[in-house]
DNA sequence: AGACTTAATTGGAATAATTCTTGATAAGCT
DNA sequence: AGCTTATCAAGAATTATTCCAATTAAGTCT
């Protein structure tokens, strides 16, 4: 009986909804915070969202965004994405992906699903287990930092530093 | 003489060698912590290999077990897991595997590889980038409280609570 | 075996991300 | 407006993990 059911659902209801829904309410800190992660579609760490929401709203608390992230991902309205034990970050994108974090440069990069195998056809269940959720997520090199190896190492006297941003 | 060597890779080399491979020595306290993962194969935390090495090593010191567990990673002889923010749990699985963390009980089961495609085949990767690893986790139940919940929601009067390990 | 060099272990202090607590505020009814 | 309940803010508390400094153990070289 799947009913079809999306795949870029999620979308369906707003934030407002997805909210009202639980019996919450979108305050503004909320709303500041969804807005902070919905206006630059990277994947901020709680503190880097704090940052950003007291540009405008200088007396959030960091409290506050913590309580806030929470509540949005319960809701479905963003992802918690976690890799080994470093801070939680935070991810705007709703569709079905997977993440890269590049060794060079600490950024997370989305991987969009190429084909329509999910990965549970790859992997082989013990009998009678549920399934509720899968993360896939990859490390190594983007773009811009495999091209610095790839210079740096091959290459002439290709100077230029890896670039670093966190 | 490494008399016979188990499958797959990995092991080709013994847990000294490894060690000493990268210029560092098997202690007592690295065999100690080693034998405790492979003796029991399921997916301690670090206390709780601290506690099981406390048995036999009454003097090892929780540190101890963080630095060893490190060492041992990093000479490949263990993997590290991690979910959520939860604390890491250690396994000495090396074979290419997925897990799942079970909602009900919170243990963690290996998830082994069905078909040859690899996880990558399944992602569209941005160009130029260069994967090193991947990792791939699932969430639900495991069978037994899958079969649990079965039982207490559709089944009878199935009385029994689910089982908790942590 | 003895001396030396360097790595490893310990126990406790320190960190860092996150959560909790408490009193003050704000929302959404009625 | 008044009431009820959710939310916020500030700081304290927690927790896993790492760092530190001093001691001990390994491995090497004579």
């Amino acid at each position: 009986m799947k009913p079809r059911q999306h795949h870029r659902a999620e979308s369906v209801a707003s934030p407002d909804e997805r909210i009202h829904g639980r019996g919450l309410r979108m305050t503004e800190q909320r709303r500041a915070v969804y807005d902070a992660l919905m206006g630059k579609r990277d994947h901020p760490t709680a503190v880097e969202v704090f940052m950003r929401v007291k540009g405008t709203m200088p007396s959030i608390s960091l409290a506050t965004v913590y309580n806030c992230l929470e509540t949005l991902t319960d809701c479905g309205l963003v992802k918690a994405v976690n890799h080994d034990r470093a801070p939680s970050r935070y991810c705007p994108n709703l569709e079905e992906h997977a993440h890269l974090f590049c060794d060079g440069c600490g950024a997370v990069a989305d991987v969009s699903l190429r084909t329509r195998r999910q990965p549970q056809d790859v992997w082989e269940f013990p009998k009678d287990v549920i399934i509720s959720h899968h993360e896939v997520s990859f490390r190594g090199l983007c773009p811009k930092c495999a091209a610095a190896k790839a210079g740096s190492t091959a290459g002439r006297s290709m100077v230029r530093a890896r670039t670093s941003d966190r």
